[in-house]
DNA sequence: ACTTGCCTTGACGCGGACGTCAACGTCTAG
DNA sequence: CTAGACGTTGACGTCCGCGTCAAGGCAAGT
């Protein structure tokens, strides 16, 4: 298929594809006329990118995968360098959660100290004197 | 103060402090020779936006409350627009979370199904037959 | 006079993942 | 024959928050 299809197919768009191919993790074949060629390894290549993408990898961190796939492999995490990078994005997802629990918390505080300062004491509000 | 003290009592670089002006988030008045000159609002100021930049919000979105200081108010989070920010940002870090947890959970759930794949059923080991 | 250290503006760089445009070739249908 | 859809490469734009020069002016000490 061309890239027209691929794209379809795979809901990414022809200017992705081209730019997964100028960084080395999509190598299509070239038509007589300079079109690319993809077949359906490639289909695959470029859902495994896709749906590693979603999860959070960068497209440096899904090179492992690609070329495991490459190398014969059935999955693309069949390899002990793409479990690896698994391993790292859980850790960073850790981080990142623990750090975004914290200012989420902050956050909040400073939402609480504001609307305080607005309208102070609204709970325990003193009774004010009747004439 | 000129701009290498400020530079150095908020711990923002000389770059930083040239960046915030140009985008009008600071504004100093200048000595003769051309020098920036500040103050100690100019110093709250910056140190407002330091803090708010901590909890993850943009140049951008501290503009409301640099603008409540220097509107007079005592912090900069007195005014309803800062307020307003408050709460997008509290939502938006709880739809991060939301989905970096999901995102946590694929990810986990992945490395597990390779690790299974790649040792496969280590836990109810099916007995060799012995010769 | 010279060095050192501060200050000025302006312009370009970075990372990530493409979008967008230019300027053109190719294939297919009517 | 021509229109239109699809393809090609290359270069630059986007967002964000500055970093990093470049090429100087200004002030103070020796």
């Amino acid at each position: 298929m061309r890239i027209g299809e691929l794209a379809q197919r795979t809901g990414v768009t022809t200017r992705a594809l081209r730019f997964y191919e100028s960084q080395g993790l999509l190598a299509a074949r070239r038509a007589a006329n300079g079109y690319r060629e993809y077949d359906e390894e490639d289909l695959q290549l470029v859902k495994e990118i896709q749906t590693l993408q979603t999860v959070g990898l960068t497209l440096e961190e899904t090179r492992p995968f690609v070329e495991c796939l490459r190398s014969g492999h059935e999955t693309g995490d069949s390899c002990a360098s793409s479990i690896e990078v698994y391993r790292r994005k859980l850790e960073e997802a850790d981080a990142l959660l623990a750090r975004l629990g914290g200012i989420r918390g902050e956050l909040a505080a400073k939402l609480a100290g504001a609307l305080a300062r607005q309208a102070p004491d609204p709970c325990v509000v003193p009774a004010s004197p009747r004439p």
